[in-house]
DNA sequence: CGCAATCTTGAATCATTTCAACATAAGTGG
DNA sequence: CCACTTATGTTGAAATGATTCAAGATTGCG
């Protein structure tokens, strides 16, 4: 149920049976969300975590009545672990598909922070890698071009679903509208659809029906100035 | 010593002496640091967090021989606490100004993740309220204007300083070119001086001198659309 | 005092955003 | 299965805003 949290948490550290077993049980509800519901509105007290079993989530922040997505969420990332110390959230939380997740209470992660120092340690990771995406997304808004930046998420999400065994060498499946894409990267639809069309005549990388085609990932990331180091991919040093 | 970042963690919580004991013990080191010095390079291993004691850092990434500003740290910040869980950071610390930084070794924060369950999600706390500032920069650079983004940093940094008790109800000493604020920003050092003029011109606020004069603190926060939320500076539930 | 860094201003260029109209695809009920 | 409706994607042209270049002014520092 949640292996592909699970799967994202072993490519990073050794969990033990037991640790595994903990977090297994921390999830006390499975709920069904359509495409377009809110998850959780900035600013509601919490008083439990969602774990993204299924689907795709967007955070979101508004200003005025423009969004900005400030992350995109897959199977088996927690949308939002920080609300577990943070109480109440400064975003919002949205399923841009149909979506299955998992609620754990946060006297569950007390627990685990009181009794298991290890898998805390595991989950605060978690919540600093997540901080180092906002980073390189900061950094693509900054410094990368409109489409260096579409070319940049593309690359992210490959391998955020790689990790979780959702791609294949060739590509994924990108539940998305080109709309959604640039909420996330500053774009009007209009870039979006100009940018796809040079991406694709370029022979990088091609989004159509919902899905992403990697036509030529060294020059795709290459492109992209694409660096994957701080999406922490590796094992962690003991 | 670190009386800066005890100001900001009993801001938002209680601590005991006994913690509060711990932190000042934690700081195993205290190093000077000149302006322009990198503190931390992006992928080094490392062995220890550090908390600024004074000065201004600066957290940036490269891409090409640009670079964007990802989060400036003022006194009683830890610049890097995160490294505790990723190990190695994907970004460079950079000092703006003559800086005291203390070093916190991560076997000093092990024990207290094994020991101190209450002092350990506080720092967690620290983390998430980093990534929150993430987001907030993230929505300025995808939805303001360059001369809000201007004018909602100085607010943010207002309460921030205010917090740590560097700011008064003026405004606050920010020893910052204009050029390393539009590094945050995504700005020219050109527009720089240009919006530095118009948003003087509207009475709003004065950066000159290595100092920022908040002229009518209102008016600037409704114009740069400044919800202070996302420094979650209330106390926490409990 | 003089040098170097920083800031200011004008003008030209470049990129992005917006507007508007149309095309295509997806989903629904007859 | 088709016609209808709505959502999504595409294209051209105009307007806006940001970036760059260049030159001069000011400030800070030795």
């Amino acid at each position: 149920m949640i292996e592909h949290l699970l799967r994202r948490l072993r490519a990073r550290d050794c969990l033990s049976a037991h640790e595994e077993d903990i977090l297994r049980r921390s999830v006390r509800e499975v709920k069904g969300r359509e495409a377009g519901a809110t998850i959780i509105h900035a600013a509601d007290d919490l008083d439990c975590s969602t774990v993204l079993l299924d689907g795709i989530l967007a955070r979101y922040k508004l200003v005025g009545k423009r969004r900005q997505i400030t992350q995109l969420h897959i199977s088996g990332d927690f949308a939002d672990l920080h609300s577990f110390s943070l109480k109440r959230l400064d975003h919002n939380i949205l399923a841009l598909t149909p979506c299955r997740i998992g609620l754990v209470p946060h006297e569950a992660l007390e627990e685990i922070v009181r009794e298991e120092p290890h898998l805390a340690e595991l989950l605060w990771f978690l919540t600093n890698l997540d901080a180092a995406i906002h980073r390189e997304w900061i950094t693509s808004l900054g410094l990368r071009t409109s489409s260096e930046r579409v070319a940049h998420l593309f690359c992210e999400l490959f391998r955020r679903f790689e990790i979780v065994g959702l791609a294949d060498p060739q590509g994924y499946s990108l539940n998305l509208t080109q709309a959604a894409v640039g909420d996330c990267l500053k774009l009007h639809h209009v870039d979006m659809s100009r940018i796809l069309s040079t991406l694709r005549d370029k022979g990088l990388v091609d989004f159509k029906r919902r899905r992403v085609t990697i036509r030529d990932r060294k020059a795709l990331e290459a492109f992209a100035k694409f660096d994957p180091a701080y999406l922490y991919l590796d094992r962690r040093p003991a």
